[in-house]
DNA sequence: TGTACATCAGTGAACGCGCGTTCACTGATGTAC
DNA sequence: TGTACATCAGTGAACGCGCGTTCACTGATGTAC
């Protein structure tokens, strides 16, 4: 048992302060989306000056990395509680869309327009798929086997590298994915308003096109 | 029966000017997002001062609501050109997804991650409906009917404003609404290279949904 | 417990940059007589 | 056809701004003897 060196005053201080900078940027981008994203602006808030932050992180870019590294992470976490707390495919899919009105931008900061030119971190890929491969259990156990004569599952059979080591037959994996991309189609339909400006209730379709897949 | 007023030279000349600033402003966008699109640039990119620009665009923002209305009409423009040639739902996707290929950056221009406090002026929205109800003319005639026991088709019937004076039954309604949001699920996972960075091809999967809404 | 030194947080000035936008102007193009 | 005037495109200088980032520095905190 390797004990955990106990943190300095100056250790706990450090990453206090990362903390505080990074919801400070969250604030930030809730308000301004991503690309208003300002560490002088930042540091202003935090009462400071510009060049302080730079002892926290070497600069913008590595500052944004690692909030959608967080932005992963947290939604890894929270769907994996979920999965914990015994839901089935229809819970996670209730605990996704809490998250993603929770703060919309931190969604679309993983989900949305991509920057072109930019790439994430080995690491973020691999937190990525943690979340599929919480996926893939829920839909191994639970959901409905749709559309299971469909000439894809011999594609999905064929590439499932992003399965890793759990175990998946076309049927699960299938299902998983659909979970995926057709909820991710409501939402983020959902978050940039283009319901509400039809007249229609989010909520309702969401829970519509869970029934499809689970029922 | 009005006779359209000759254009003078110089209306001709401002209207070209205006297409090829726009042009370039597309160019910018395809290749650092919308957020790095910038007047001066443009400007130089043209061999011109910047300051110029304002003959034809009063502000920045004016552009950039002047290419979301582009973008909104192009492709009301090509998914009515495919239904006008005789395209079905299936017809219609295909001509959506290469629409979307052709210029991710417009794609998500429209259904990307919204800009906070933006909102589209009232001629935009109308564009949108038509897409809306050109879906639907095709979702009447074609495609099949997917989970028709499902309540939230008597949310449908009561909310379908965004209908205009379509006539539209809830089968309708419902299966033009999942098109949508179902395709726009993998689009907008395929060109941000969700599915790439899987091993996935995304086009079997978009061809897969197809299927499902229309077999 | 006290002293000497090293570590580190944060500051203020500065650099270079590009942005959107205004303004007074020059020079070319079109219009009226 | 020629002249006088109005219109309009485009320029260059300027304003004010905020950005990311570097750098030499002060002052406080921790460490070693």
């Amino acid at each position: 048992m390797t004990a955990a060196r106990r943190e300095t005053p100056r250790e706990r201080y450090r990453t206090q302060l990362r903390a505080e900078i990074k919801e400070h940027a969250w604030e930030q981008i809730a308000t301004a989306g991503a690309p208003g994203l300002s560490l002088n602006a930042i540091a202003k808030q935090m009462g400071m000056s510009g060049p302080a932050l730079y002892r926290y992180f070497s600069s913008r870019d590595e500052l944004i990395t690692e909030l959608i590294r967080d932005a992963y992470r947290d939604l890894a976490d929270t769907v994996r509680a979920a999965a914990a707390g015994g839901a089935d495919l229809a819970g996670l899919g209730r605990a996704l869309r809490t998250w993603a009105l929770t703060d919309p931008q931190r969604y679309f900061l993983i989900y949305g327009t991509p920057i072109p030119g930019y790439h994430a971190p080995d690491d973020v890929t691999q937190t990525a798929s943690l979340i599929m491969e919480c996926l893939l259990d829920a839909a191994r156990s639970s959901g409905r086997d749709v559309a299971d004569d469909d000439p894809v599952r011999a594609h999905l059979a064929a590439h499932r590298q992003w399965a890793g080591d759990h175990p998946a037959d076309a049927a699960t994996l299938h299902r998983a994915l659909l979970f995926w991309s057709r909820l991710h189609g409501i939402l983020s339909l959902e978050l940039a308003g283009h319901f509400t400006g039809m007249g229609l209730d989010p909520a309702e379709l969401f829970a519509s096109e869970l029934r499809a897949l689970t029922r």
